[in-house]
DNA sequence: AAAATAGTGTCTGTTAGACATTATAAA
DNA sequence: TTTATAATGTCTAACAGACACTATTTT
């Protein structure tokens, strides 16, 4: 390859000085309330922070990631960051913006690739810090959002958060949230740690028995055809349901 | 700035060759049947191409598109991209996906990010040929989609096919394709043109008086209070509709 | 009169939305 | 026996979906 038949060579203009990604990492917390021991928990939609160690905004909160390699793709980089930062690994990371604002990063001129993940707590158990973090901690969103945070990442939470509340409401993502199994007010209360605004009166009924909706989940039963039941959140039991893989397609034209 | 306050260098890391962008443009042609007066034109959704005139792929058809300068964004390079090799300016452009694939691209290690827009015939009939250019040509989807393309345009096409027909059921960009004022036909042959497998037999009744839809359209009146009415394509004049900013928040659970 | 598109009537079964009521087991 | 959560009953108005039918203008 020479340069008259290349009419493109990297050396002639100026090029980007990394292309970092960052993974907005959001998890249900639960807590149970003091004192009452059959009852629902208080659930908490928390982001997954650390504490930098360098250069810039050393010692403040930022969202985990880093620089994708020449031999990898800004999703595989995602997961390997995130894998080195915390420790945390093996996610459904969903790249959903990039930002791209000259000046953003002190670092030089870097486009950044926002990823997001929705997991259950036990996934993100495992974090741990780092050569790059001094801490690793879950954040409750509404205080992260509140927080002065590195770079622009208060923006990207903020981003985030738009569209896993469009996406919770719209998809069956809150799968991503729950065990394999779980009860109708398992669900209800996650939709709701998402989208506080969410009220639905006859919940159960119209996730069952609705035609157009009811494919989306379905009972569990024993080997013996028996309803599973589970009473870990309530005195009466309630029945325990999973989620299929089908999700309704949505129309605003009927 | 010295080497030991600031750990991070970009000299000590490989780093892209270039951050380009790629511009999916859809629009409606509308082709009168021969023949007859008044009837409703056949729709085609068609994107638009051009014919590159350097290498990589010279000769080859490809999406318009280029290199992010240090001083803009990607979105603003997208804009200026288009401008620069198509004539064509203005447009509401959406990023929908990054293509970062080592390999995709011979000219180095390039992550590109992709958009989308939808605009009305007349918005690119201002293109013509530029020094990237040797063609600028609109081209049905279903044949671009079939040609063999430069880069990994093909697969960007899709994505982006894939992306507006979810967005053309879920939100009200239909009007990007529609003038100010439309009937009900052309908004359901719009409709149609994008996905081809919507069909609603009571169209017209659901979203004019269906209470949750009807915000989403609203009918026109001159000065008079007369309702506005367009025989354009029909022999019975037709009623004519305006969008309202107003878009339906959809649910799966109710 | 025929053609082409626009728009309404009418029917049945389903769903939305509100709220009262009953059910089950633990504390 | 109270408490906390689970689940059903009941009612009305709105809506979905199918299809027959009427309306308005040009050719």
């Amino acid at each position: 390859m020479n340069e008259q038949s290349i009419p493109y060579s990297p050396e002639q203009y100026r090029t980007p000085d990394g292309a970092p990604t960052d993974i907005v990492v959001f998890t249900i917390t639960s807590t149970q309330k003091a004192g009452i021991k059959k009852s629902l928990p208080i659930r908490s939609l928390e982001v997954m922070l650390i504490k930098r160690k360098k250069w810039p905004y050393e010692g403040k909160w930022a969202l985990p990631g880093g620089f994708t390699l020449e031999t990898e793709t800004v999703q595989q980089c995602a997961q390997r960051e995130l894998m080195e930062e915390t420790g945390v690994s093996g996610l459904h990371l969903e790249q959903f913006n990039v930002y791209s604002s000259p000046g953003r990063d002190p670092r030089g001129w870097m486009i950044s690739h926002a990823f997001f993940a929705l997991v259950q707590e036990t996934y993100v158990a495992s974090r741990r810090t780092s050569d790059e973090a001094a801490d690793v901690r879950l954040i409750p969103v509404e205080e992260a959002l509140s927080m002065e945070l590195a770079f622009d990442h208060r923006d990207i939470i903020s981003d985030a958060l738009d569209k896993i509340r469009l996406r919770m409401m719209t998809s069956t993502i809150a799968k991503e949230f729950l065990p394999e199994r779980f009860t109708m007010s398992e669900l209800y209360q996650v939709i709701q740690a998402v989208v506080p605004s969410f009220q639905e009166r006859n919940f159960i009924r119209k996730i069952t028995s609705t035609q157009s909706r009811k494919g989306i989940i379905e009972e569990m039963r024993d080997s013996k055809g028996q309803l599973l039941m589970s009473n870990q959140y309530s005195q009466r039991p309630a029945q325990l349901y999973r989620f299929t893989d089908y999700t309704p397609e949505l129309s605003i034209y009927g």
